[in-house]
DNA sequence: ATTTGACCTGGAGTGCACTCCAGCTCTTAC
DNA sequence: GTAAGAGCTGGAGTGCACTCCAGGTCAAAT
């Protein structure tokens, strides 16, 4: 089973245009072509876009992509361990990012508690707020 | 307390460039000037600036913390509602972010397992590794 | 008095990750 | 056999969020 890259854009998620540029860059390797010379990608070209969305969901710059790109095509045996620790920095990346956030989102919280406040007290008194507002 | 824009750069953890970029479009209110010209920002000032870096860290776009930041200044009572509901849709998508970064966590998670597998027999079997390669 | 260093302005430049375009070819349906 | 539609290439353009720069002012230290 192979598909055109209207198929692979709509299944990847990515655009037509975004598949092609990440071919130019050495993202993905250039797929199969058919006989008009179209671009044929196979259920296994699918798994590695899918595995690149996750990298790029989680922030991954190109260029750090593009190593673990080509550590693929170098062999196994020379190449796991990099691999593995690109990875496993990466994967520490994510982790601290995902603490950041939640951090903020506690932030949200109190600011999000002090306009709920605001607004019971908005309907009774207006001057009161100008003073809730400064504290928070 | 006031302070020079090196060190309110130093505090926020913003550059310098940053501040003033962050005033030419309307992020910030123009700090207060000493007599030689030169911006002093006040505690207060850093408040806000503490808050946009929260802002930022979570990805919001510098636009809608303009409108953000552009609704303290209309006064409390005709913008309170809508500040709250702009935090609230925001937290809404950090929560979704972050839920994002951690099913890309345990995809990495799975990836690193398999390239510990993938060590833990590389010095005995070579050939066999094409083939764990291939289903992970 | 002059040198040093921080700060000022308006505007240009940068890096990233796409996204769009013109002009072409190739297949498919009528 | 021709018209429509999908895909092709190389290259230009975009939006975002800064970042840098030239040429100037100002205040403190020597």
């Amino acid at each position: 089973m192979t598909y055109s890259i209207a198929q692979a854009a709509t299944r990847s998620g990515l655009s037509i245009d975004t598949l092609r540029y990440y071919e130019r860059i050495g993202l993905v390797e250039p797929p199969a072509r058919d006989a008009g010379g179209r671009r044929t990608y196979t259920d296994e070209d699918l798994a590695w876009l899918y595995f690149l969305t996750r990298l790029r969901t989680t922030g991954m710059p190109i260029r750090m992509m593009r190593e673990y790109a080509q550590l693929r095509h170098v062999g196994v045996a020379t190449s796991a361990r990099r691999r593995r620790q690109i990875l496993v920095e990466h994967r520490a990346e994510v982790r601290e990012r995902i603490a950041e956030l939640q951090a903020s989102v506690e932030v949200l919280d109190y600011k999000i508690q002090n306009y709920e406040e605001i607004e019971r007290r908005l309907p009774r008194v207006a001057a009161e707020n100008a003073l809730i507002e400064e504290a928070s």
